[in-house]
DNA sequence: CGGCATCCATTTTGATACTG
DNA sequence: CAGTATCAAAATGGATGCCG
């Protein structure tokens, strides 16, 4: 398997020699936002082999990236998470996020893939620790069948997979209404207002909500 | 050429659409401390065919993250260069580079080749704003044959290749010398002292230099 | 030197069929 | 559902030759 190097002393070298093939990092960001089974990052990754996927896993788990774990009781099936190595590749991943939403985002195309966790995830490379200053709030996001939470705390927002244990709001919505949304072509207000977007809970968090990111504006290439 | 893409709405996967090829990032890395001349990435880019080379400046023109320029006379020579868009993928290297430095580097390997550039760009990724707030001062280092800048104000560090318009002090030394300083194993105080390091100009300022930097310890997967 | 084209051996990938 | 096995297609690398 991946014996091929660039041989270079060089630190991103030696980074892009464990991540830097194709999928990892897109596997690597699928693992940021909890543990998740074989058959789910198959969901996530349409185009990946499973083969591919299995050798993939493989080589996070030889290199200390990744483990194999199994979910507690009662589920008790086998999932993959990131150690503390791989996790700390967070910080990477949202950079590249951050010049693709900038510079590469536009408009959905026909054929492309969208899952919820990355607009969840997205939200951690737009956040604003300053605007967030002294806030401790939760908000779990429920989008067709999926679930996810956000964490604000301490200045940083962590969002991860699944339900919270006590949301302060919960908001509820569609995958597509989310696409518009990230597209920037509605606001939330205004799909709130329409019903496209569902709150319960604590409404006036609900609405805080947008007022912890700062974007910048799309650039063209 | 690449027409292969994930096919996903997301900003991470569109942008490793652009740059998440073998090769293409450190090619990037090299056009981020300034432009350089086909050859010049050549031999950066051990390994990599021209062919292949010639074919990833392309796609980087015509994505509009680089273009080819013609340098200025008396050299007049063409040399490639990145637009604003490419300078911008900066802040993703330097945070691959960050994870690298803690969790992939330790000794150099046999085969591995080094170029000063790697380690110059490399005081970019641990600089330290904080510690050089209000701070105005420029270093030039001639390592073997090369010669590199950096340029530290308004809080933040600019590494670049080439001379120095004023710089306030010239350390010079060479590639093996400054392996062992990125390795940790020496510090530059006691280079100088040894003489493996020679610095002109504003010693004091060329003491301060390492006061710039903050870099956590390097850890084990 | 700069840069492209061509040929070829080796890897990597993508897609699907298959097994416990 | 988790993962293996298999095979065709594509990407890579290395060498080499060419041309301005």
């Amino acid at each position: 398997m991946d014996q091929r190097t660039y041989n270079q002393y060089c630190a991103t070298a030696r980074t892009l020699d464990l991540v830097g093939e194709r999928w990892t990092l897109l596997l690597i960001r699928e693992l940021l936002t909890g543990p998740k089974r074989f058959g789910d990052l198959q969901k996530s990754l349409r185009g990946m082999g499973t083969g591919l996927l299995a050798a993939r896993l493989k080589h996070l788990e030889r290199e200390g990236l990744a483990s194999r774990t199994t979910l507690p009781p009662p589920a008790r099936t086998p999932a993959y998470a990131l150690t503390e190595a791989g996790a700390e590749l967070g910080p990477a991943v949202l950079a590249l996020s951050r010049w693709g939403a900038k510079w590469a985002m536009g408009e959905r195309r026909e054929d492309e893939s969208f899952h919820p966790g990355w607009a969840v995830l997205g939200m951690e490379a737009f956040f604003d620790a300053d605007a967030a200053k002294g806030v401790r709030v939760v908000y779990e996001f429920r989008v067709g069948d999926e679930v996810f939470h956000a964490r604000i705390a301490d200045g940083t927002l962590t969002a991860r997979h699944g339900p919270a244990q006590e949301p302060d709001a919960v908001l509820e919505t569609s995958d597509d209404v989310l696409v518009e949304v990230t597209e920037g072509r509605r606001t939330l207000a205004e799909l709130v207002r329409s019903g496209a977007v569902t709150v319960s809970g604590d409404k006036q968090a609900a609405r805080r909500l947008c007022t912890f990111f700062r974007k910048p504006p799309p650039a063209t290439r």
